[in-house]
RNA sequence: GCGGGCGUGGCGGAAUUGGCAGACGCGCCGGACUUAGGAUCCGGUGGUUACCCGUGCAGGUUCAAGUCCUGUCGCCCGCACCA
């Protein structure tokens, strides 16, 4: 029979869309169940054959709990705000909302394509104003919370576009597109605190089903550290306060670190007799970038503050003070104690300044390199701390700071505040004005969304202003508190603001008094099942859990956490095993794949490809033989005349029901589908098959291969949607071999296999396996030393 | 450097979590049907071959190790002077 697969896959398109067969239902009595994909952002190029392996494997979710009784919310939408879509207007001197409308157009089509079950009907956008009207009005609550707030902070901005330049478009100092130099701009910027939440953050992930290097890398982004804030007496009569985690070794401090922009400088320039050497030390570390400050990581550098010292809590000596950047402004104090003894860049800047190193904890060879190791070591030369354990010895140093009133416990994070403000055209305006009177303040909330004003030119301005500083008219604005004259911000959100909260849009999209009613909110959420990339980890993942979070703690949604379950899958790699990318010419196009296999076969290649966590090369040949099964089964609808089944046949078939629901739950795609394609095999040797059994294999095919199963359901003659049709049930009695071929060791090595009745036991079984003629020749004349049955699995004897 | 992951046939990958290593697919070899086949169907396919050897490498635990333990080599992905 000739497989149509592009008629039949447009055919029952069609029916989906006519039977509105994918849409969740607006009944809150059924069980419901939420799985969700990461939305993607609508590129020029199209969808690669990198999308459809996650869109797909959730489908397949999907689609089994919807035959199983589910009300399934499977939502799709894009994540349209970015700079692509920005620098393509800018050059070809379109709007960027064209250029959007045309590329979610494609992706779209390209989707559809792919026989996805998308409930279309909630379709989002994040450019929508009646979308961002909301990424707006969360905003302002998190204002009104006092979690937003500006601050002075250095920008990339490229000296020949006159851009201002996202992190990740800097590349090796320069900018990515023009290979001009990228110079630090220091501009006010909207930050939100995230850090007010980093403990909730890592606490949060208790009992969640995230996997695990999820997990750790979230944990280990955020960085929770425990140590000790000190201050130090210095003989200008400031304090220096630093933070440590290793209070325990405050004897073995034997000088002090601060940051080059550290306040202490500016503050005692009088009494440091250097003062041009540091701050020309200073102005150098300011000149050098972020990626030479991380590429010159090797060889320490460093000035004394000649004529300042510092005092030592602990000894009371005085210890130089010396400013270095390894120290960072932004963590702790920007200021440490330097115990180059216990602390390996201690000990390098150490040995390179000639600075003394003083052993207070016991254990290691200081002459040689720093003794780190917390678990074994013996505090010694630290007075009313020697002899105790390091743990005992941080406790007892932080009782001794306290009751001097010199330092107290304290917790730091690695993780920053938000830098919230592009100076970017295509991107939700934050809704504030700056009034001379009152300063910033919010935008009225009936007042939005605040939509974005067409300008004349979407380039940045010679400042690297947002285009929208440009709009005077618009600019221009009267105070919503007092009425005064006021401007607005001009700068517009990051394109993480509206992927940070768009799985609770999917819940109700079309409400236009709240972001979501709190009857489908309280139904849909939490989302049950979550699957996005790797790369998304610490950034998109951690600031969608704390959006939701706040919006939880202002009573806006009902769950704490947004995600029950979160996995990611592998990527798929070019044929040569590399990523593929454009300039490495390994790109495969789905549309090409569709054409030449029709989307069954892509959907099942993409998920019989290999463990769906694990990246994966791409192979033409490959795919050949799933299309091969799926002709296979369709030529079974000639075999299927509605004879008696074989028991043989029958067994397979209620294993395979097992397999494959197990499977899927797992994300097995791939053992699922060869388990398939095993008994596909199995009906082709029995020769022949009946129509309740083929429909139950098109059942259990139909999330995988939903086009195919359709057919074949309706070649059968049975009515109605093989996809919201039953799922298949198995009864477990015929899971079970009533006979059990056992494989029998002697010594370890199998010697023979024998069959053995499932309820045996063990006696029994020793009884048919020495009755067996191999076993019996291989154990006459040896004494038995042991005999290990495992029932249903192996047999071994051992002999002398 | 720190954190996470991975090493199994010619290739992608299985292995009920300690129980017959190589399921399923690709490729390859042979056969059938064909004017023909890069279509389809059937059979074979880890290496050697009466024995044995085989999951990056070297040890160990065990009746039994791809799986557990110790050490070691190699690759990939994050983070990167966070005190």
């Amino acid at each position: 029979m000739h497989y149509d697969y592009a008629n039949i896959e447009k055919k029952w398109q069609q029916r989906w869309d006519e039977a509105n067969a994918f849409e969740a239902k607006q009944d809150f009595t059924l069980p419901k169940y939420f799985p969700l994909v990461e939305f993607p952002y609508p590129s020029g190029q199209g969808l690669h054959v990198g999308h459809p392996r996650p869109y797909t494997a959730l489908d397949i979710v999907s689609r089994k709990k919807r035959m199983q009784g589910y009300n399934v919310l499977y939502p799709m939408g894009w994540d349209a705000f970015g700079l692509p879509t920005e620098n393509y207007a800018i050059k070809n001197k379109i709007h960027p909302k064209i250029v959007t409308e045309r590329n979610v157009a494609r992706f779209k089509s390209q989707l559809k394509a792919l026989g996805l079950s998308f409930d279309w009907s909630r379709e989002i956008n994040t450019t929508d104003p009646s979308y961002y009207k909301w990424t707006q009005w969360i905003f302002i609550q998190l204002f009104k919370a006092g979690l937003a707030y500006k601050k002075e902070m250095a920008v990339n901005f490229c000296t020949s576009c006159k851009v201002v330049l996202a992190n990740e478009e800097v590349v090796g100092g320069v900018c990515e597109r023009c290979g001009s130099a990228v110079i630090r701009k220091v501009k006010s910027q909207w930050m939100l605190k995230i850090t007010e939440y980093a403990d909730k953050l890592i606490s949060g992930l208790d009992g969640l089903d995230f996997i695990d290097r999820v997990k750790t890398q979230q944990i280990n982004w955020i960085g929770k550290s425990n140590g000790a804030e000190i201050d130090f007496a210095t003989t200008t009569g400031d304090t220096l306060r630093v933070y440590t985690t290793r209070c325990d070794t405050l004897f073995g401090a034997t000088y002090m670190v601060i940051a080059p922009e550290h306040v202490f400088v500016e503050k005692n320039r009088d009494k440091i007799s250097n003062i041009a050497e540091v701050e020309e030390y200073k102005a150098a570390a300011a000149r050098k970038s972020d990626f030479e400050r991380t590429e010159l990581v090797k060889e320490k550098t460093g000035v004394q503050l000649i004529g300042v010292n510092a005092i030592n809590p602990a000894t009371g000596k005085e210890i130089p003070i010396f400013v270095s950047d390894y120290v960072l402004a932004g963590y702790g104090t920007g200021a440490i104690m330097a115990v180059p003894a216990h602390d390996e860049r201690d000990f390098d800047f150490a040995k390179k300044f000639g600075l003394p190193i003083i052993e207070v904890v016991a254990g290691g060879n200081v002459e040689e390199a720093a003794f780190t190791d917390v678990a074994t070591g013996t505090l010694i030369n630290s007075g009313f701390l020697n002899g105790l354990e390091v743990e005992a010895a941080k406790a007892a140093m932080i009782k001794f700071l306290e009751e001097k009133g010199i330092g107290t416990a304290r917790v730091n994070y690695k993780l920053r505040d938000w830098v919230f403000s592009r100076q970017r055209y295509w991107g939700e305006p934050i809704p504030v004005v700056n009034c001379e009177k009152c300063g910033w303040v919010t935008v009225p909330e009936e007042e939005l969304p605040l939509e974005l004003p067409d300008v004349e030119s979407y380039e940045p301005t010679e400042n690297g202003e947002s285009p929208l500083s440009l709009m005077t008219d618009w600019v221009k604005c009267k105070c919503p508190v007092c009425g005064g004259a006021a401007e607005r911000e001009t700068d517009t959100m990051p394109q993480w603001a509206g992927s940070s909260w768009y799985f609770l849009r999917y819940c109700d999209p079309h409400n236009d008094k709240e972001l979501a009613s709190a009857e489908a909110l309280k139904y849909w959420m939490p989302v049950d099942w979550y699957n996005g990339g790797m790369e998304h980890t610490t950034l998109h993942l951690l600031y969608s859990r704390f959006w939701s979070k706040f919006l939880y703690d202002i009573d806006v949604v009902p769950v704490p956490e947004p995600y029950l379950k979160r996995t990611s899958h592998g990527m798929i790699l070019g044929e040569n095993g590399e990523k593929m990318s454009k300039s490495r010419g390994n790109v495969v196009n789905p549309d090409d794949i569709i054409r030449d296999y029709g989307a069954d076969t892509m959907r099942l290649y993409e998920m019989f490809i290999g463990d769906f966590e694990q990246a994966a090369p791409w192979n033409p040949q490959s795919i050949k033989g799933c299309k091969r099964f799926l002709e296979r089964f369709l030529n079974l609808t000639e075999m299927a005349a509605g004879e008696g089944s074989t028991p043989e046949l029958e067994k397979h078939i209620h294993k395979l029901i097992k397999k494959v629901s197990s499977d899927i739950d797992q994300m097995k795609f791939n053992t699922a589908i060869a388990a398939m394609m095993a008994t596909v095999n199995t009906v082709y040797e029995v020769g022949k098959i009946t129509k309740d059994e083929l429909a139950t294999l098109a059942r259990l095919l139909s999330p995988f291969a939903p086009h195919i199963a359709e057919e074949v359901y309706e070649m059968l003659g049975f009515s109605g949607l093989v996809s919201i049709a039953k799922w298949p049930e198995y009864d477990e009695s015929k899971t079970v071999d009533s006979t059990i071929d056992m494989p029998v060791q002697i010594n370890g090595k199998v010697r023979s296999v024998v069959s053995i009745p499932a309820a045996a036991d063990k006696d029994a079984i020793l009884a048919l396996v020495k009755a067996d003629e191999k076993i019996a020749a291989a154990i006459a004349d040896k004494t038995i030393v042991k005999e290990i049955v495992v029932p249903g699995k192996i047999i071994n004897i051992v002999v002398k």
